[in-house]
RNA sequence: CGGGAUGUGGCGCAGCUUGGUAGCGCACUUCGUUCGGGACGAAGGGGCCGCAGGUUCGAAUCCUGUCAUCCCGACCA
C-alpha cells in the first residue's frame, strides 16, 4: 500500500477535543474522525487495527468451541419487557436508544443482547443433549451514554465482540467460565496488553460472579485495589478490606449524654469541635430510591464516621431488601430538603441525624413509602458505644449505643468503600494498592435470571423441563484498539504491537527526486509483501523529515529509510519502539524482518480472519 | 440532569474589555530554491464569526434565547 493513496491527513496540532494521549494520538494520525458526540468514523488505518483485534478474538474464541453469529441492533421492546429491563433502559437515566416504529410499535437499539439470545435459546435448545453451547459475535452496540468520554474509551456506538453460554447446570457454566478466562487472557496478552484480572460488580447485566479485564493505564476510568502479590485484585465498586479498628470511645456513663453542635454539621465540624475521632461516630445518609414499580422509598444508611459509602454496594443492598417485586432500581439519589418539603412534610433536622430516626417522619408523605429502608453498615453496627445525631436540632449524643437508642434496627450489609493503604481480607499482612485500569473486558455466570425471565427451559436427562444456565463475555474491541495506544505511545506517537498494528512496516523513501532509491523502495515493497508482511510504502514527495514524523505518529513498528545508502543496496532499519536503528543490505532485510515479524505476529496469519 | 468551560476557513488560535474593512500559524494550490527528523521565498484559493432574535446608522464584539462540543459527578465494553 502507498502512503501517497492512503487517504493520510495527519494533524500537527493536538485537536481541542481531545484530553488523553491515546484520544490525540488517533486523531493526530488520522485514523479516526468525531461524527457526534461519543460517535467515530474509523478511517482505513484504524479499521485494519480493529480487523487484526476481530481476528485474534475470532481465533479464541472458535478455539473455545463459540459458533460466530449475527444477532439484530433493532429489538423490539416486547423483547425486553419479558425481561423486565425495558423500563430499567429505557426510563431515567436507561441507556438504550429507542424509538416507535410506523406501527406504532416500541423498538431499541441493542445496548446488549442477552433478550435476543436467550430467545433464540428458548426456540432452539430444547434437550440437555444439545448443551453445552456458545456464541458470539463481533458487532456494533448502541448505548446512549450520560457522558461519551475520551473518544473510543466511552462511545455511544462501538464495537463489541459478546458472547453467552447456556448450561444444563451451574457445575457446567463454570466449566466454560473457567475457558473463558483463559481465552481472554490470551487475547490481550497476544494484542500486546498488560492486563489485570479483577473482580467485579455485575452491574446491571446481574448474574453471580463476575470479572473484568482492566488494561493498567493512568487514563483508566476505573480504581482498581490489589495485594501487592498481586493475589486479590478489585474494581473499587467491589473491593473489600479490613477497616481499620475505631478508637474506643471511653464513655463512663451507661446512658447516652447530649452534646450541643451548633453548626457543626459535618463529622469532620463535630470532630474538630470535641476533640473526637471520626471512628467513633456513625452518619446516617438519606438517599431515596426509585424503583420501577411501586412507592419511592427513603433509604436511611448509617456509616461509621470515617468510612466513605459505595454506591455500587449501596445500589445492590438496596435491590436486594427492596425485592423483586419492585422491578429494576432506576436512581438512588441523596434527599435534598427541597423533597422533603416538597413531600409535605415537615422540616428535619439534617445534619444531626441519628439512626433511630422514627418512620412517623414519613408519615403524611405525598409519594414516597410511609417507613425508612434502613441499612448500616457493618463498621457501624459492630460499634458497642458511638456518637451521632440525636435526631433534634443543634444536638448530638455521646455514648449512643444501638440497643438503647431504640427503634427498627437496621439491616447489616457491607456498603464502605475500600481504600488504598487497607489491609486485606485474605491477608492482612499486605495492604490494597491502587492503580487505574481501563475496562476492555467483562464475563459474567448469568445463572439463570434470563432463562427463568424468557421461559427459556430445556429438557433435562430426567425428561423434566429447567431453566438454562447462562453466561455472559464481553470484549470492548474498539476500546480494547484505544487502550492499547494509551499502553503504547511515546512523545512521537504510537508504538503499535506488531500483532495488531496497522501495517507491519512501513518503507521510507527519503528522497522521492532520487530515481534509485525509489527504485530500490519500490523494489523493497514488493519483495516485503511477497514475504507475507503487511507493507506501507512512503512514495510522498515529501520532505524526509515529513515522513519519519509521520511514520512515528501513525506507530507502524518496524520503518525500512531507503536514502542515502541507495546507490550502494544499504538501509536503514528502524524499531520503532526502541528507536534502534541498524544499517544492513537491503537483500538481508526481507529475511530479517520477515522472521522477526512472523514471530511477533503469535500466531496470526495474514488473512486468517 | 447538576457544576465548569468553549464555539471565528480543514486543524490550532488571536480579535470581543472600549461596536466601524475578519486576522495569525499550520494545512491546501502554483512557481522557484531546497532535500535524512514537521524547509525557505513569492503568489493564490477558501470563513453564513454555532444558530435565532434584539439593541444600534452599524454587531464576531453588547443583550436575550437556543444548539453543539469538551471537562468534573451518576452509567459501562
Amino acid at each position: 500500500m502507498r502512503v501517497s493513496r492512503l487517504m493520510l491527513v495527519t494533524l500537527r496540532d493536538d485537536p481541542a477535543e481531545a484530553e488523553i494521549p491515546s484520544h490525540k494520538l488517533l486523531l493526530r494520525g488520522g485514523y479516526m474522525r468525531r461524527v457526534a458526540s461519543g460517535v467515530y468514523a474509523y478511517l482505513p488505518l484504524l479499521w485494519r487495527v480493529l480487523s487484526k483485534i476481530s481476528a485474534i478474538v475470532r481465533q479464541e474464541m472458535n478455539a473455545t468451541g463459540a459458533l460466530e453469529t449475527l444477532l439484530p441492533a433493532l429489538q423490539p421492546a416486547s423483547l425486553w419487557e419479558r425481561s423486565g429491563r425495558w423500563q430499567g433502559y429505557t426510563a431515567g437515566e436507561g441507556i438504550m436508544f429507542h424509538l416507535v416504529d410506523r406501527q406504532e410499535r416500541s423498538l431499541g437499539l441493542g445496548p446488549t443482547h442477552e433478550e435476543v439470545i436467550t430467545a433464540l435459546a428458548a426456540d432452539l435448545l430444547r434437550s440437555y443433549r444439545q448443551l453445552p453451547v456458545s456464541l458470539y459475535q463481533i458487532q456494533t452496540k448502541f448505548r446512549d451514554e450520560i457522558r461519551p468520554r475520551f473518544g473510543l474509551m466511552r462511545g455511544r456506538e462501538f464495537i463489541m465482540k459478546d458472547a453467552y453460554s447456556f448450561h444444563a447446570d451451574e457445575a457446567d457454566l463454570r466449566l466454560t467460565y473457567a475457558r473463558m478466562d483463559q481465552a481472554y487472557r490470551r487475547i490481550f496478552s497476544r494484542c500486546g496488553l498488560r492486563t489485570v484480572a479483577v473482580e467485579a460488580d455485575s452491574g446491571a447485566i446481574g448474574g453471580s460472579a463476575s470479572q473484568e479485564f482492566m488494561v493498567t493505564a493512568a487514563a483508566g476510568e476505573d480504581l482498581i485495589l490489589s495485594s501487592a502479590d498481586g493475589r486479590y485484585a478489585a474494581n473499587q465498586e467491589r473491593a473489600c478490606s479490613l477497616p481499620e479498628p475505631a478508637v474506643p470511645l471511653v464513655c463512663p456513663s451507661p446512658e447516652a449524654v447530649e452534646l450541643h453542635t451548633p453548626g457543626q454539621h459535618s463529622i469532620e465540624d463535630l470532630c474538630a469541635a470535641h476533640g473526637l475521632e471520626p471512628s467513633q461516630t456513625v452518619k446516617v445518609l438519606l438517599l431515596l430510591a426509585r424503583c420501577a414499580i411501586g412507592q419511592a422509598r427513603v433509604v436511611l444508611v448509617s456509616l461509621r464516621g470515617d468510612q466513605q459509602l459505595n454506591p455500587t454496594k449501596l445500589a445492590n443492598a438496596v435491590s436486594a431488601a427492596v425485592g423483586e417485586g419492585a422491578g429494576a432500581l432506576l436512581e438512588l439519589e441523596p434527599i435534598s430538603a427541597e423533597q422533603i418539603r416538597s413531600e409535605g412534610l415537615p422540616e428535619w433536622p439534617l445534619g444531626c441525624l441519628g439512626p433511630h430516626l422514627g418512620d412517623e417522619l414519613l408519615s403524611g408523605a405525598r409519594s414516597w413509602h410511609p417507613a425508612f429502608l434502613r441499612l448500616a453498615d457493618a463498621t457501624a453496627a459492630e460499634l458497642d458505644v458511638f456518637v451521632c445525631g440525636a435526631n433534634r436540632p443543634d444536638t448530638h449524643l455521646v455514648g449512643a449505643r444501638w440497643e438503647a437508642l431504640g427503634g427498627a434496627r437496621p439491616s447489616v450489609a457491607d456498603l464502605r468503600s475500600a481504600q488504598p493503604g487497607e489491609r486485606c481480607l485474605q491477608d492482612p499482612t499486605q495492604r490494597l494498592e491502587a492503580s487505574r485500569g481501563i475496562e476492555v473486558g467483562h464475563i459474567f455466570q448469568l445463572g439463570r435470571k434470563y432463562s427463568q425471565a424468557l421461559e427459556a427451559t430445556f429438557t433435562n436427562e430426567q425428561g423434566l423441563d429447567e431453566p438454562l444456565w447462562m453466561g455472559c463475555y464481553g470484549i470492548g474491541v474498539s476500546r480494547l484498539a484505544q487502550a492499547a495506544v494509551e499502553q503504547h505511545h511515546d512523545q512521537q506517537g504510537i508504538c503499535w504491537p506488531v500483532a495488531i498494528a496497522p501495517f507491519e512496516v512501513i518503507v521510507v523513501v527519503a528522497s522521492a527526486q532520487d530515481p534509485v532509491q525509489v527504485a530500490l523502495g519500490e523494489t523493497l515493497h514488493d519483495k516485503l509483501e511477497q514475504a507475507g508482511l503487511e507493507v506501507l510504502l512512503d512514495d510522498r514527495s515529501e520532505r524526509a523529515g515529513v515522513k519519519f514524523k509521520d511514520a512515528d505518529l501513525i506507530g507502524i513498528p518496524w520503518r525500512v529509510v531507503v536514502g542515502r545508502g541507495a546507490a550502494s543496496a544499504q538501509v536503514e532499519l528502524v524499531e520503532r519502539a526502541s528507536g534502534a536503528k541498524s544499517e544492513m543490505a537491503a537483500d538481508a532485510v526481507v529475511a530479517q524482518l520477515q522472521q522477526t515479524i512472523l514471530a511477533a505476529r503469535g500466531g496470526l496469519a495474514l488473512g486468517s480472519s
